[in-house]
DNA sequence: TTATCATGTTTATATCATAAACTTATTTAC
DNA sequence: GTAAATAAGTTTATGATATAAACATGATAA
């Protein structure tokens, strides 16, 4: 068994880098809206808008539009099971992790 | 600065699963050939080749071709630039993933 | 009432991961 | 001794997908 290093697969939805950090940034807070993750993520709205209804398209996570000063506002908050295959990412890939040396 | 939540940049080209499996097979070991990585990997030979090709490009393995028992063999090494690379992604990865809760 | 800004969405493109098909050389079977 | 099968990769074709550019819509400002 030499040489043996666990690699368990990586939920591709999650691991985009783009898909990723708008996830990790709305497992920090309850709500967020589209300006808002726009700059945490510093994606383009067009990029932010795809990204985003593919997570919803996958249940990860929820939409809610409404009216803002009169501006349409898109909130995003992420679902349970959002939460729980990050989780499941965030272990499989720490296992990875920990094959690399230092 | 609530929801302060940091977002490193992810070296595309070790981001990708298949590569990122060789290299952390490749840093596990000082030297590996094409069919062992078939088998660590799961990859198909056509896929790992492109793979393996790349890395070579951007310098993170080094390619030695030789014959062992009168057939063709390819080996690779992770090179010094690679192992950095490797340990840079871990780093960064590490920071991402210590956004999320649990 | 025309122009500008704010908030997103739709589309078009360009990249890229992957497997299928191909290449070349070597044994093995007949 | 020649045809089939195996080995070890590489090249290409295609299908998916990340991304920005163009578009849409409504509200405020000039």
């Amino acid at each position: 068994m030499k040489g043996s290093v666990p690699t368990p697969e990586l939920n591709r939805l999650l691991h985009e880098p783009a898909r990723l950090r708008t996830l990790v940034q709305l497992a920090a807070v309850t709500k967020a809206d589209f300006t808002w993750l726009l700059g945490q993520t510093g994606l383009s709205r067009g990029n932010l808008s795809v990204q985003m209804s593919k997570l919803a398209d996958a249940g990860m996570v929820t939409v809610e539009k409404r009216f803002h000063n009169n501006r349409p506002q898109t909130l995003f908050a992420l679902t349970e099971s959002g939460r729980q295959a990050l989780v499941e990412y965030k272990q499989n890939m720490q296992l990875i992790l920990d094959g690399i040396p230092e």
